[in-house]
DNA sequence: CACAAAAATGAATGAGTATTCATTCACTTT
DNA sequence: AAAGTGAATGAATACTCATTCATTTTTGTG
């Protein structure tokens, strides 16, 4: 948010958009700089504002990064749900619109990418970070399994199982968006959904054809 | 290496073990404090050595984490090529040997995959780190994709293309790794084998029944 | 408009760290 | 044994960066 929308606000509002404005800077140094080489001053020069700004309102830096990965966590929920309530009442629309989700450029992109995969890189000895991570895929891969069981439940498919599915298709995206953070060639996007979708319908013939 | 097996070696092999010695006490800091938390003190007092010893054996900070990736990453390639030769001589084998050894406790434990995280963590911001690991990715890749076209080929599969599933393949183990990492179960293994195998034995029924 | 409160500034601080280097140590060669 | 060589040490140095805080600016209220 600019800064110039920032001063028609209410105080508190506008103590939240800075939050905010404070966290986005966050992520873009992280994409440019990696969490290694990313410093206070970087963030508040991004966000064009004054050295201490940072401490002013996260008091530290481990406070700024957990709320930013709070933040990008919470945006990814919200499209997630979003997609969830959007998509069509049956169990493959929903599940269809969910993997769809993960490749959209909006979510799956270079500079987006690299923030979740600095945090990630930092999980092992982060417990903080790992429980926020834990906790979301939990939510996620329950919806997902709860999915799969109703699919599997439909089309009476043998030879399946509804947690082993999940956790294959979650992993697969978590592996795409590796490969759209490494590759140097740009991302297939057309390749990565023929990827799920030609899982999906293998699994479940009778309803992703 | 123990520092006492390392006086019985010629001057240069002695020097080699020295640089291993520390790569290896980069690695299990990089995993007990991140690469934002991890110091040259640190890897010092790791190897048992002192101070300044990184700086005479790797010139700086950089070149040490450079040189723990590209070990990192060659000794996975090792046992890659390993699986692949020792592996039966149908691609069904060597494909199933590659996919088993994803999930190998010695590739697929949370040490280990910290470190392969946070590099891929920085990859965003350092074009090094990115060429190496896309340099190694690209040629699994190809592996893989010869290996599903050879298995198409073999079973007249239609419906199905090489690349997608080598794709699909590829993401998925490296996604499984991230709930290795991220997960605070332990480790469902066998739900992970399942999850790969269930699909193989979809898409390529009559080679993985 | 005046005044108190909140927000923001940016220079100063100091803790932490990568790097340097004079010196010591352990072998090897002569 | 003496001289020579590379490896290793660890104290000193130089520098970066998170954090503090005295001061200024902005905002909302009576």
């Amino acid at each position: 948010m600019a800064t110039a929308q920032i001063a028609k606000l209410s105080r508190t509002a506008k103590r939240e958009a800075r939050r905010q404005q404070l966290i986005d800077a966050t992520m873009k140094c992280i994409g440019r700089k990696g969490l290694t080489g990313m410093t206070l001053s970087d963030v508040a020069k991004q966000a064009g504002l004054s050295q201490g700004i940072v401490n002013l309102h996260f008091d530290n830096k481990d406070n700024l990064l957990r709320e930013t990965l709070l933040s990008l966590a919470n945006e990814y929920k919200a499209q997630f749900d979003r997609a969830y309530d959007r998509a069509g009442p049956g169990p493959a629309d929903k599940l269809r619109a969910l993997m769809e989700l993960d490749l959209r450029p909006s979510v799956c992109d270079r500079q987006k990418l690299a923030v979740w995969f600095a945090f990630w890189g930092e999980v092992k000895s982060r417990p903080t970070y790992r429980k926020i991570c834990d906790e979301y895929d939990q939510y996620y891969d329950d919806v997902i399994v709860a999915l799969c069981e109703q699919i599997i439940d439909q089309g009476e498919y043998t030879d399946v199982t509804a947690s082993a599915t999940a956790e294959a298709l979650t992993s697969m995206t978590d592996g795409l968006w590796l490969s759209c953070l490494v590759s140097a060639q740009a991302f297939d996007r057309q390749l990565a959904k023929e990827a799920v979708f030609s899982y999906l319908r293998s699994v479940f013939p009778k309803h992703f054809n």
